[in-house]
DNA sequence: TATCACTCTTACGTAAACGTAAGGGTTTGA
DNA sequence: TCAAACCCTTACGTTTACGTAAGAGTGATA
């Protein structure tokens, strides 16, 4: 038996341990242990669940897959397709797949809030405007400071309307 | 009695018009209004609500303020804190910080999706060099290609931890 | 061995943004 | 005036990713 062995039992984690290296509660890691996204490397004899090391690699993993818009259940498909591809390469055909995938689909979301972002930016710019507005004036009487309708973009005009 | 009351009257919209016109629903609909987000211009004799054609310019501004973030419960805030506002300037002060806000935000949204954008690219990188891999091996005993351990991804090297 | 901090399982609670169904009126066009 | 197509209110259901609590056992330390 080699020494290993019982170095590696000797550093195995607690769930708290766990939880605290990641940033995520007890209760989350019970949880994707439930979904079959991580499980301890064994129990102690009173049942405490105890992890190695890379227990925390797997939460980081998982909490970037989030991150990148995954659900918990599709972590969890990814897992299971992963486990089912039978050769090496198929499973990483597998998984680039996914990823190419989910590559476009962040790349589209960039781009869409970019869009937004500009829109954001001049509604701003044209709500510098309105600081030259009667000061007194109440904001149901607001006349659009002379501004043609076209002018306002969907963000402020949206707010006056019923 | 100006000619324009009685058209816009026949003008009016039932919720199933505004439903089609906005791609939502008319339980949707019904839920902004339950939440202040949006009123009909009137109800008809038969409790039938009535929408001006705003109405839907309010959805749409209510859908693009959904697109950046807002909770339906902000926008209610966003709303609130509109009427509250006794003169225009203050009412426009009030939404340039939101917006402000919001622009950061959606800015640190994108920066963050790049960086996994990135890191996406990276792994799919790594993977391609997958392809000249043993196509009989099993991929429990993928022995990461000769590669070395820093090498590998996190987004990769997560798939395989326990 | 007594404690105190953890951990266990079980199970109900939560917030968001609607979905869906029930039972019953309303409009409108033929 | 009759039927099809809508609409009304009320109210419970759904999904996701945990939160929270209860009652009881476990492990390391003094």
């Amino acid at each position: 038996m080699p020494a290993e062995t019982s170095a590696e039992f000797l550093s195995l984690l607690k769930v708290g341990d766990i939880a605290r290296r990641t940033g995520k509660t007890v209760r989350a890691i019970h949880l994707y242990e439930e979904l079959g996204l991580l499980n301890p490397a064994v129990r102690s004899k009173g049942g405490f669940r105890m992890y190695r090391g890379d227990g925390v690699k797997r939460i980081e993993w998982i909490q970037k897959l989030q991150d990148m818009g995954f659900s918990l259940t599709e972590i969890k498909v990814f897992l299971r397709v992963w486990g089912e591809s039978a050769t090496a390469p198929k499973a990483m055909a597998t998984v680039r797949e996914i990823f190419t995938d989910k590559l476009r689909e962040t790349r589209e979301t960039i781009a869409r809030l970019s869009r937004l972002a500009d829109e954001l930016s001049e509604s701003l710019a044209f709500l510098e405007g309105c600081r030259s507005c009667d000061q007194g004036q109440h904001q149901r009487e607001c006349g659009g400071c002379g501004r043609s309708d076209h002018e306002v973009p969907l963000l402020v005009d949206g707010i006056a309307k019923r």
